[in-house]
RNA sequence: GCCCAGAUGGUGGAAUUGGUAGACACGAGGGACUUAAAAUCCCUUGACCAUUGCGGUCGUACGGGUUCGAGUCCCGUUCCGGGCACCA
């Protein structure tokens, strides 16, 4: 007998892996490429616990498997670094972010090499390291360098739009930028050094705007809408307000569409993608212009219902809108300013929560282009100043906020849809005949009327009437607002950017990279000073082309540093091209290489980067792709979003007010209250007494209420955390069980993709699965049994069902029911006495990426030269499959009666036939006709008797 | 409010995509081996009825429908999870 000993093998692999260099990856165009990546992690000081390896474990038996296929698999790992979850954890426990950040990462290399994975560490990248974010200041400045032309679709060098405001100025010219400016070649050219930043400001990519951000003053950094929710921040939930600040910004805006549209060509979850898409948020509608009463003021409005123009009872301004100023009349201006006063009182979350109706009037009137009537123009903070033009045309009856503010208001309500009831609420659907457009004995602009078409008809035939008629145009609006990109912070990247006269300019790029500062002090300030300006060695010496110390200021010419950092998604949006050329000097990635790797093929990680990373990234690589740097559009080919672990934690009842803890079938009988128990000293949920007396001194008297001599704890699933006592560390299990039973159970545990609570209970069947196995290879003497027999019939039929079943599996990422297969092969394999080296090789071979380590031990037992990393894998042959005869089971009124063998080519007729001439199936045709048969061959027969 | 995904034993989950529901594993119960424990092996394990043998009825959140046949398809309802949310 020779045991399984996984501590002697897994070390000994682990160790041959790393001498051997098994798993570096060199471009080679021999083989065909696959690119496998999982979302790096941020290090975090609590280290991996069970859920972390979850993704990483299902990636590398993907990309193990692709290797055996014959590929040249790309399967790296790094660290994101940088940013705001780093620098908490540094400042919570007193240290300097780069010392937390160094240890951490250290933490969790030690406990990822652990797990056997496939990871190529020679092309490890880290986000905070110069080499790296050298890379992210170099695209940062094509990006200022750069605008968005609307006719090409894509990014263009902004010598080209300077060129052309020369030449023409505004004219010709199709650009995305903040706000839509119209001037002369002349008007240009007399515009002093700082207007031009100025305006060139309003088309970059990478741009500086005075602009509403998301403020936290407890993070002392502002954040970007994916870092707040539900008004507060996403890193420990403090309040988030909105502030006019000057921060540089990522025109994603500009790529909206076209982040719409990729979505089309890449294979991703539903569910994410309609994510992005409502992240996105395209709306189709038309913008109107509104003549003022009495005035030579207009504003436009936008609106995606066009077809109710006939319905507009009164316009509504958002509160921040520069229109307010303008259109206050004097009488109202005191009412007005009451309710800015009072809008600018609320935050964010209040406006989010109280929802009740408010608004002022303005005193002015707006003209309803198409039917001449004047209507009171409103003041409301349910119009949002930064969606659309901040205007609207309100129609309370086919809108449900209209129609709320109407009420309040004692405004009139018009409906347009014939049969729709408005006297309770609105009707918003968007179906239905429109009437009253106009209604009986009103004239319209051009007699244009709607009356008698369909609501989807009349939205079409208002928005060509608006445009040819000159009212307005039509408009495509999105909600997705571009990036907020500067950060109050110090762990972040630096800007490449110096300020001359007050205009940011960019540091040359031979200059690259812009180094991080060590700083004494690296707290943020609440009034949103940044750390950088802690720094001594802090200016920029144009002269020398060097960043100067800053006590030098007073001496010479130099200019100051930007002193923001850039956030977290920085150094995250565009790490996968860097691991395809990680020590290139030169270039963020070689032109080569780059043409070699393409893209990411399988990317792994989780659903909650949805709406940020993902989106970021696939901006980035766009702008990447204009650039010529990343050849494919879309970063990422195929998304596997893993599911969450959540932890599965355990209740002691403690009875109130006294020491004595009541086991769980019996608590309903006192006054308990549940406490947390560590769930490392709980066995099936069953407590050990001895551990929880230890567990903490106030339980050392505890005394318990057992049932049949047992302490029987509750059990809910919950968040994996500390304070639950619920969280459970691979290397506990690696060490108790080894990193391949981790592995097959982690996959066992259920879809990739789906959320489950981790519960170390089962584990043991994975770990006696692995033992059986192993067992096959062994006599009692502990000498290899398997030889150069023959296989038999059988055997290969074992195999070949395994075969079929883990190949396909594989490329379904269903992992747990390939494990599954394995465990029914071997106990097949183990009941025939399988002795057979070609069957036993092939099952080897097919274990490889689920259990390398055992994999290899059996490779080299068996006799296999290198690596079973390289073992091809094996070919499924439908012949050793195929059965003469198949046992089915036989309906009558589709209720299964018995079951019989019938020869597996046999016809549906025959099959008919026989089940009738069964002495079984007499019972249920005597005394009944037959109205109908059905057989499938290898299915079913069925027979309908009356 | 709108959109997306889901609901199968005590538990995690299978089901060749419309063809014998509950594979595989855990847990539980019984047994073998053992001085004992661990380890290992064997049997039972959806519910109910029958059990001397055969067996029978119900059953995939709930209510309908299509079909020879529905966990799977269609309509409606409930519940849980996720996304968006004064976005005009």
């Amino acid at each position: 007998m020779r045991e399984y000993d996984f501590r002697k093998i897994e070390e000994k692999w682990r160790a041959q892996w790393v001498a051997n260099k098994t798993y570096h990856v060199v471009e080679d165009e021999t083989k065909k490429k696959f690119y496998v990546l999982n979302m790096f992690p941020y290090p975090s000081g609590a280290g991996l616990h069970v859920g972390h390896p979850l993704g990483y474990i299902a990636s590398d038996i993907y990309a193990r498997f692709k290797r055996q296929q014959g590929y040249n698999v790309l399967n790296p790992m790094g660290y994101d670094s940088y940013g705001l979850p780093a620098e908490q954890y540094a400042i919570q426990t007193g240290q300097h972010p780069e010392k937390t950040t160094f240890q951490n990462i250290d933490r969790y290399r030690e406990q990822l090499d652990k797990i056997g994975f496939c990871f190529d560490w020679d092309r490890e990248v880290r986000t905070c390291a110069p080499g790296y974010y050298h890379w992210t200041q170099w695209a940062f400045q094509k990006m200022f360098n750069s605008y968005f032309d609307n006719t090409l679709g894509k990014a263009q060098p902004i010598e080209q739009l300077i060129a052309n405001f020369e030449a023409k100025g505004t004219e010709g010219i199709d650009a995305a930028g903040s706000e839509e400016l119209r001037f002369t070649a002349e008007e240009w050219k007399a515009m002093s050094e700082q207007e031009k930043s100025q305006t060139l400001m309003n088309y970059r990519i990478a741009f500086l705007g005075e602009t509403m951000v998301n403020w936290c003053p407890k993070l002392g950094t502002v954040l970007a809408n994916d870092e707040v929710i539900d008004g507060v921040s996403e890193r420990g939930g403090y309040p988030v307000e909105q502030k006019k600040m000057r921060q540089w910004c990522l025109r994603v805006s500009a790529y909206a569409q076209r982040l719409l549209d990729g979505l089309q060509t890449i294979d991703w979850s539903d569910s994410i993608k309609e994510t992005q898409k409502n992240w996105i948020g395209r709306s189709e509608g038309a913008e109107v212009q509104i003549k003022v009463a009495d005035s030579d003021i207009d504003f436009t409005i936008f609106t995606t219902r066009a077809d109710t123009m006939f319905g507009v009872t009164f316009f509504v301004l958002a509160p921040e809108s520069e229109l307010v100023a303008q259109l206050t009349t004097a009488e109202q201006k005191e009412e007005v300013d009451k309710y800015l006063t009072y809008v600018k009182s609320r935050t964010e979350r209040e406006r989010q929560i109280d929802r009740t109706v408010t608004g002022v009037f303005s005193g002015s009137y707006g003209i309803n282009p198409i039917t001449g009537e004047k209507c009171p123009i409103y003041i409301a903070e349910y119009v949002l100043s930064g969606y659309g033009t901040g205007a609207i045309m309100a129609v309370p009856a086919h809108d449900s906020r209209d129609y709320a503010f109407a009420r309040h208001f004692n405004l009139p309500i018009i409906p347009l849809v014939e049969g729709a009831d408005v006297s309770e609420e609105s009707y918003d659907a968007k179906e239905g005949i429109v009437m009253n457009s106009p209604m009986e004995g009103k004239s319209s602009l051009n007699g244009f009327s709607l009356n008698g078409l369909t609501i989807k008809e009349a939205i079409e035939a208002t928005k060509k009437f608006v445009s040819e008629n000159g009212l307005g145009r039509v408009k495509v609006n999105f909600r997705l607002r571009d990036a907020i990109f500067s950060r109050q912070r110090y762990w972040g990247e630096p800007f490449p950017v110096y300020y001359k006269q007050g205009i940011p300019c960019m540091i040359p790029e031979e200059c690259l990279p812009v180094e991080l500062p060590q700083v004494e002090n690296f707290l943020p300030t609440e009034s949103g000073e940044p750390p950088l300006g802690n720094a001594q060695m802090w200016a920029w010496d144009e002269a020398n082309r060097k960043i100067v110390d800053k006590a030098l200021i007073d001496e010479k010419t130099v200019f100051p540093i930007e002193l923001f950092t850039m956030p977290g998604f920085a150094g995250s949006s565009a790490y996968y091209l860097r691991y395809m050329d990680p020590n290139n000097a030169e270039a963020l990635v070689g032109e080569k290489v780059s043409e070699y790797w393409q893209n990411v093929d399988l990317y792994v990680g989780g659903s909650e980067h949805a709406t940020g990373h993902l989106i970021y990234s696939r901006f980035w690589n766009k702008f990447l792709f204009d650039l010529g740097v990343s050849k494919k559009e879309e970063p990422f080919q195929k998304l596997i979003n893993q599911g969450m672990i959540q932890g599965r934690s355990n209740f002691v009842y403690r009875i109130k007010d006294t020491n004595t803890f009541v086991s769980l079938g019996l608590k309903d009988q006192y006054d308990t209250t549940p406490i947390h128990v560590d769930v490392n000293i709980v066995k099936n949920d069953v407590l050990d007494v001895e551990a929880f007396k230890a567990w903490r001194p106030e339980y050392e008297t505890a005394e318990f209420i057992l049932e049949d001599d047992k302490y029987i704890c509750g059990w809910a699933v919950e968040k994996m955390s500390k304070s639950m006592f619920n969280v459970v560390n691979p290397d506990m299990i690696v060490e108790r069980y080894g990193a391949d039973t981790l592995r097959l159970y982690e996959m066992f545990l259920g879809p990739v993709e789906q959320s489950k609570p981790w519960d170390t209970n089962g584990i043991d069947g994975c770990h006696r699965f692995l033992k059986k196995l192993w067992q096959l290879f062994w006599d009692k003497d502990g000498n290899l049994q398997v030889d150069a027999t023959e296989p038999t019939a059988d055997n290969m039929k074992s195999l070949h069902k395994l075969i079929k079943k883990v190949s396909a599996d594989i490329e379904e990422f269903s992992y747990n029911t390939s494990i599954s297969a394995f465990m029914v092969a071997t106990n097949e394999l183990t009941a025939q006495k399988c002795r057979s080296r070609e069957v036993m090789t092939q099952i080897v071979a097919l274990l490889a990426p689920f259990a390398p380590h055992v994999a290899e031990e059996l490779w080299e037992a068996l006799g296999q030269e290198g690596s079973v990393c390289d073992a091809q894998w094996p070919e499924f042959d439908e012949k050793y499959l195929v059965e003469s005869s198949v046992q089915l089971g036989v309906q009558f009124n589709g209720k299964v009666r018995f079951s019989m063998l019938f020869p597996a080519d046999a016809t549906p007729e025959q099959m008919v036939e026989m089940a009738l001439a069964a002495p079984e199936a007499q019972k249920h045709i005597e005394g009944k006709q037959i109205v109908k048969t059905i057989a499938v061959p290898k299915r079913i027969v069925n027979i309908v008797v009356k």
